[in-house]
DNA sequence: CGGCGTACAGTACACCGTACAGTAGCGTCG
DNA sequence: CGACGCTACTGTACGGTGTACTGTACGCCG
C-alpha cells in the first residue's frame, strides 16, 4: 500500500484487544521483553495510543493479571474440607502454570485487587464449616496460598531451564559442582532431587503433607 | 588482606567491592531500579569498567546472590528432624526477609549455583536419618524449600505494601471492594486476613503444618 | 628505561517508558 | 446537510537502560 494516508480507524483499539493481545506477547517473548512499543506495533498503532486506555505500562499488566484471574474460575469446590483446598489449590497452580507471566507478574507485585476473592471465600468458608477458628482459618489459607504460590514459581523456573539445553547444562553442571565429600548425602540424592523438582507428584506430596497438618486444627 | 603483593590493581576496584556496592545500592534504591550506570557512578567509574569483571548485568546479579547465600549459614542445625528442618527453613526465611532483594533475584531466576548446597544436605541427611526414602525426602527437602520461597516472597510484598501509604489505602480499598453478598466468609474474616498476612506467627503456622504432615513419611 | 598488556574512559546504538503537542475521524447538533 | 468539538490517535522528544566497539594511559616486566 503505497498510499497510507488514511490512519488506523478510530474504532480499532479497546482495552480487551489490548489486553489479550499483550497477553499473547507474553507468551510468546517472555514477560521480561514484553515492551509497550512492541505491543503498539503489534496493534499497529503508536506507542502513545495505548495510553488512552491504560495510565501506564504497570496499569496495563494489572489488567493482564486481572484478566487472567478472571479466566478461571478456582472456587469450584465441594466435599470435604480438605477436598476443597486440594480442588483450589490445584486449580491455581495448574492456571498459573498455564501462564507463567502471571507468576512473574504475581512475584514482581502485590495482589492489589480482589481477584482472588472467590478462591479465597470458598477456602475460608471450608476451614471455618471444619472448625477452623478465624484466626487459624486465615492463617491457614494464607499458608496455602504461599506455598502454591513458591511451589509453581519454582516449578515453572525449572521447566524453563529443562526446556533450552544451556539451562539442561547449567543443570547438569551444578549438580556436578557439588562436593561429595561436603554434601554426601545432596549427592546420593542427586537424582531424586532433580527429578522432584517439578512435576505433579511433587506437588500432591507437597499440598498433601500441608493438608494433613492443617488437620488438629479443625474443630 | 595481604594477599602477598601479587599484582595490585591498578585503581581500587574489584569483584568483591562492586557486588558489595551493587548490594547496597540495591537495599536504598531497590532491585528494578539498580542500574549498572548508578552502580557505576557510585564507584567513581564509566559504566564499561565493569564489564572487565563482569560480563554483564545478569552475571553481576548472580555475583550478588551468590555472595548473600555466603554470608549466612543456614546449616547449623542439630536435636530432632523436626527441629532441624525448622532451623533451616528459619534461617533461610530471615535471610530472605533481611535482603528482599534476594527474593526478587530468586524470583526471576533459577538458583543455578551449588551455594545452598550446605542447606540442602541438613534438610536431606535429617530426612534420611529419620528414615525417609530417598524420593520422599527429596520431595520433602523441595516441599520446605517452596514454602519458605512463597511466605518469603509473599510476606515481603506485604511489608512493602505496607509501608508508603499509599499501599495501606491500596490494601484498605482493595479489602473494601469485596462483596459481602458474594464473599461473606473473607468479609468476616478481613481482620484476620489481614493481620496474617506476614509475620513470624504466620510463617511458624504454615510451617509446622507442613513439618507434622510430613511426620508420616518417617520410617 | 622502554614496551606492552590491560584496566579503565568515551562514544555510540538500539531500545525502553512516557510527557507533550498536534491532527484527523467520528458523533452530535444546529 | 454541514460544521463543530471531542477524543482517539500520531509524531516528536527526553532521559533512561544495557552493552558493543574503540581509544588511552597506567603499572608491571624485561
Amino acid at each position: 500500500m503505497s498510499d497510507k494516508r488514511t490512519r488506523a480507524p478510530r474504532n480499532t483499539l479497546n482495552p480487551e484487544l489490548i489486553v489479550t493481545t499483550a497477553l499473547g506477547l507474553m507468551k510468546t517473548e517472555g514477560v521480561e521483553a514484553f515492551s509497550l512499543r512492541a505491543l503498539a506495533k503489534e496493534l499497529g498503532v503508536g506507542p502513545m495510543a495505548l495510553y488512552t486506555y491504560f495510565r501506564g505500562k504497570d496499569e496495563l499488566i494489572d489488567a493482564v493479571r486481572d484478566h487472567l484471574f478472571s479466566t478461571r474460575k478456582l472456587s469450584s469446590a465441594q466435599g470435604p474440607w480438605q477436598q476443597q483446598l486440594r480442588s483450589v489449590a490445584t486449580g491455581l497452580r495448574e492456571l498459573l502454570l498455564e501462564h507463567p507471566c502471571l507468576l512473574r507478574i504475581l512475584a514482581s507485585r502485590p495482589l492489589k485487587g480482589p481477584e482472588t476473592a472467590a478462591a479465597t471465600e470458598t477456602v475460608v468458608r471450608a476451614l471455618r464449616e471444619a472448625g477452623f477458628s478465624k484466626e487459624n482459618a486465615a492463617r491457614a489459607h494464607t499458608s496455602l496460598f504461599t506455598f502454591v504460590l513458591g511451589a509453581a514459581l519454582w516449578e515453572s523456573q525449572m521447566n524453563a531451564e529443562k526446556q533450552d539445553p544451556e539451562g539442561r547444562r547449567r543443570l547438569r553442571a551444578t549438580m556436578a559442582a557439588v562436593s561429595e565429600v561436603d554434601y554426601p548425602t545432596v549427592v546420593d540424592l542427586a537424582g531424586e532431587l532433580a527429578a522432584t523438582s517439578g512435576g505433579d507428584a511433587q506437588f500432591e506430596f507437597g499440598l498433601t503433607a500441608l493438608i494433613m497438618g492443617l488437620e488438629p486444627f479443625a474443630g
